[in-house]
DNA sequence: AAAATTCTATACCGAGCGTTATGGAAAATG
DNA sequence: CATTTTCCATAACGCTCGGTATAGAATTTT
């Protein structure tokens, strides 16, 4: 039933999904999830209501595709963090690519996943859930990779790797809500400073 | 025009109007704005909608009064922060006095602050103008704390006061998110010792 | 060329939103 | 006690929402 093959009968679509796609992702991005009307999805992907669910299956379906893509385009420098070879380096790298992704020029800026797991109406529940999940799973690896410095000691023994994981989280998200709020990026790029600077040592 | 006098003609009103706004905080504290319904509202506030809108004009007015209570009542530890005598006490109480607040047992999990300040419809947004302007102003008392904690030498010369306050703020306001999604109060609890763990010491 | 298939475009649907008008009951004033 | 004022409750309004049915245009295969 999916379009494995491009070479089907009938009229082909006139529009690229990948790129609509990415306008919609922009769109959730940008004003969250109940916060993108239909209107306001289709006016940006530059179709109509029926081919965006004949393309997508519906609103929540069309998220989970544009959450995906985030998760693979935009949030990459989370996946490098983990193979960094020191635990400042994971940080350095977390701390460093959240601005960049969260401050970008053409995009726009804060946090996707922020904007979903904070509270809002109730048909976004199952949504915040997922998005609270892939962050916890992000978060765990973390963790693990935190502990493993403790054992190598790359990081001190008396530090408490979960505490350690949990605030860097906590710092890209509040730099996700103030990028979302109109704080400039010069701002946040003093806050990774000091982060940094505030960093445990040897 | 106001009801500055309780001795005026007329049946007078028959729900105590700081409880109900009080029960409206609460709910726009758990919602959000945008996602607190006229009928959650009503409900929860126990009266009807032409009273609420008596009583209290609109929705957003209402909202405003629940902000107004929620600062004077939620966020006393801020003000209080900003009168101990060391940079360390002050961020020792801001992290502390916002982990109570927001992982109370009788109240909303997160920070009404942190809901209004990621972008959401287009209803909302003097909403989020106002949360993020009062948050900003906030944010310049800190740092002129911490100013004032580098020129007594309380706080290392080298480091950045205003870098050191939006880096403090993103961990409340990451706090924030983690609490309003559910992360359990003892994982920000440890994060909240982490945190003091690293700040510069002496 | 003809038939079949899938596209796009317009209009519509039921539901929920914030808000307000209408009516009748209740309490204070004179 | 009568009047007046303000309350509460129901219902409706205009609007937008996500989602869909219908119909016409366009491009493929047979």
């Amino acid at each position: 039933m999916e379009n494995a093959l491009p070479a089907c009968k009938g009229r082909p679509r006139e529009f690229c999904t990948d790129q609509a796609l990415a306008s919609a992702l922009r769109v959730f991005w940008s004003k969250g999830y109940e916060g993108a009307s239909m209107a306001d999805l289709t006016e940006a992907m530059g179709i109509t209501k029926p081919s965006l669910y004949a393309a997508f299956g519906n609103k929540e379906a069309l998220f989970h595709k544009a959450l995906d893509l985030y998760e693979a385009e935009k949030l990459a420098y989370i996946r490098e963090a983990l193979d960094q070879p020191t635990a400042r380096g994971v940080a350095e790298h977390l701390l460093r690519g959240a601005l960049k992704a969260m401050t970008s020029q053409w995009e726009p800026k804060g946090c996707l996943g922020v904007i979903h797991s904070v509270a809002c109406g109730a048909e976004a529940e199952s949504i915040k859930a997922e998005v609270v999940a892939r962050r916890a799973s992000s978060q765990a690896a973390i963790v693990g990779r935190f502990q493993r410095a403790v054992d190598e000691g790359d990081l001190p023994a008396n530090i408490d790797p979960a505490g350690l994981a949990n605030l860097i989280f906590a710092v890209l998200q509040g730099m996700g809500v103030q990028a979302g709020s109109g704080v400039p990026s010069e701002q946040l790029q003093s806050m990774v400073d000091a982060a940094l600077a505030l960093w445990p040592s040897r």
